[in-house]
DNA sequence: TTGTATGCGTTATCAT
DNA sequence: ATGATAACGCATACAA
């Protein structure tokens, strides 16, 4: 391994002098810094990180909380993609990630010691249960985070606008002559409460009544429970015009039962997902849904992480809500009447 | 931060001590060992990672090497598994995982570079380009690396047995009765090179005669290649009674070429996938398909790699072919003849 | 402008 | 069984 030490006896420079050489120091001349820099790349210098964060205090590594548990965090598309765009984001500004997790080898430690042990300069807080004590002593302590769709007292939070979107897919719905409208719901979450809030809203606005048997619990990510929940729509005897689901993916399971029902989508029934992901655009018909801007929610999770602790003392924590954007699709039928 | 030096203040014994004793080191008595232990989990002291690496050159960290430029990596369902399971088994053993790209800030740095950076004691290398010559560099360095399907020269690969999972797919199809049976491939690739030389084998041992035009070139991933191939397929005089895809997520692409045509899934035409992904579980027909060991595949990655990393001198590098299994849905009709 | 000396937290060598 | 000391690679305060 090149170390500062060999292009200092190559060079015949003293080590203090090639490490500002190298780190483009205002003190060192430019002759001899252009020296320096050359000799180095060409020896195949490059500086060692730890060595650099035993000094600095500053890994320039990011640390990563998806959910451990079920590993549902990387299969589902919305979480990849924002983790996909934060990582870019992050790289972009010359940060690492790593995954935090508890228990690495035999050392059973919370994600707190983890991220401690490995120095990050700030971590990214997604999709885990914001209730566990392991979360909040993380979130509590001196280690700059950021939460994602989750508002955590005065931690910064990048949230996705869950009460517009539904609020744009009610609307659009509503617009297209429907005034049976169902809602699946996820579990029980803060994004699933604004979600249910929005919903009831936007139908308050529009003057529409809704049955409390329209709005069905049902599970994210999950064709099943969401196909469960659409069989008993289907099969009331004042069944909805169009059904909102919790995600695209968990249209899946409503649409199997449909089709089981010998129903057609949208001639029969409507149907609206969640996401915008692509399989919703790749389905036929294409679903009608509302694509959150996973990309955005990355880069500015990103950004303000890395503001966060690069200006550590002047940082202020704020919420910042990502717009989407409706996606229209052919799974809502336009009534007349 | 509490480090060693604090828990030695407070016990009265040396550093060295101290360090000693929260190794288990056999040099210190029971009794001080245990005394330390307590007291340093007491302070909430943890060891400092990057400390540690500088003097003992094992950063207990591997590099993760996963396409960069189109990001489809976390998006495929396939390789988001196989990362997850590595992570996994990674971590059971004691290890963390970092992504490996070039430029990192403004630095703009090879693989190889990114990995001495940040001092990785081995990478994985999956679903990259295989020419690319900046991850030729990283394979040939001293740093030891694992790929995942690919074989390179004599690196140690993890491979997903393509031969077989299209032999039992071809020999799952004919048993059903069909002779005519197409095959609508990736890119090329090694994977894909034997996935084409597997399919033709097995048709040749049933004595299926397949015409060229029933081998159809698409990409991975895209439903709208494999579904113009499916178009062109069925416009065919002489169309095949059983379509295989590249993968589960492509065949979305055909599914919707297919109904377009007016056609029904099995009745009209049968078709196969490739992955086993959850999607091709909850689709109606449920998708026969060969569901490859992502579990396996990424944990035997973990596996070997740290053997490897830990028995540097010894290790001798070998293939490890992961078996699928065959995912029998309702895709493909029996006919009777 | 350049060099000397020191220390970050840990482990390893060698004494005691 | 325990301790003193040096060293890992780098950056910085201070001296020259």
């Amino acid at each position: 391994m090149v170390t500062i030490k060999d292009i200092s006896k190559k060079s015949g420079y003293s080590t203090s002098t090639v490490s500002k050489a190298l780190n483009s120091s205002s003190e060192i001349g430019e002759e001899t810094t252009s020296l320096i820099q050359k000799m180095a790349s060409e020896m195949g210098y490059f500086p060692n990180a730890a060595a650099r964060l035993l000094k600095t205090n500053k890994s320039n590594n990011l640390g990563v909380l998806f959910v451990d548990e079920m590993q549902s965090g990387l299969a589902h598309e919305y979480f990849s993609s924002v983790l996909n765009s934060f990582k870019v984001e992050a790289e972009r500004l010359g940060y690492d990630i790593t995954f935090i997790s508890h228990n690495i080898g035999n050392l059973n430690m919370t994600y707190y010691e983890h991220c401690k042990y490995r120095n990050c300069d700030g971590v990214v807080i997604a999709c885990v249960d914001f209730n566990d004590t392991r979360v909040i002593e993380l979130i509590q302590s001196e280690i700059p985070t950021i939460t994602i769709d989750h508002i955590f007292n005065d931690s910064t939070s990048i949230l996705s606008d869950n009460l517009k979107g539904v609020k744009d897919l009610v609307n659009h719905i509503y617009d297209y002559g429907h005034r049976k409208i169902a809602f699946i719901h996820g579990e029980n979450t803060s994004v699933t409460q604004r979600r249910i809030a929005g919903f009831h809203k936007a139908c308050n606005k529009l003057n529409i009544t809704v049955p409390d048997y329209y709005i069905k619990p049902a599970r994210y990510h999950d064709p099943k429970s969401s196909g469960l929940a659409t069989k008993e729509l289907l099969e009331l005897k004042d069944p909805p015009t169009c059904i909102m689901y919790p995600d695209d993916f968990s249209f899946i399971g409503g649409m199997n039962e449909i089709e089981n029902h010998g129903l057609s989508i949208p001639n029969d029934i409507s149907v609206a997902g969640y996401d915008g992901i692509y399989l919703s655009q790749v389905l036929r018909p294409k679903l009608s849904t509302y694509k959150q801007n996973t990309e955005a929610l990355g880069k500015y999770a990103a950004a303000n992480l890395i503001d966060a602790v690069t200006n550590k003392k002047t940082y202020i924590p704020k919420q910042i809500w990502v717009e989407g954007e409706l996606l229209v699709g052919n799974s809502i039928k336009k009534i007349e009447f």
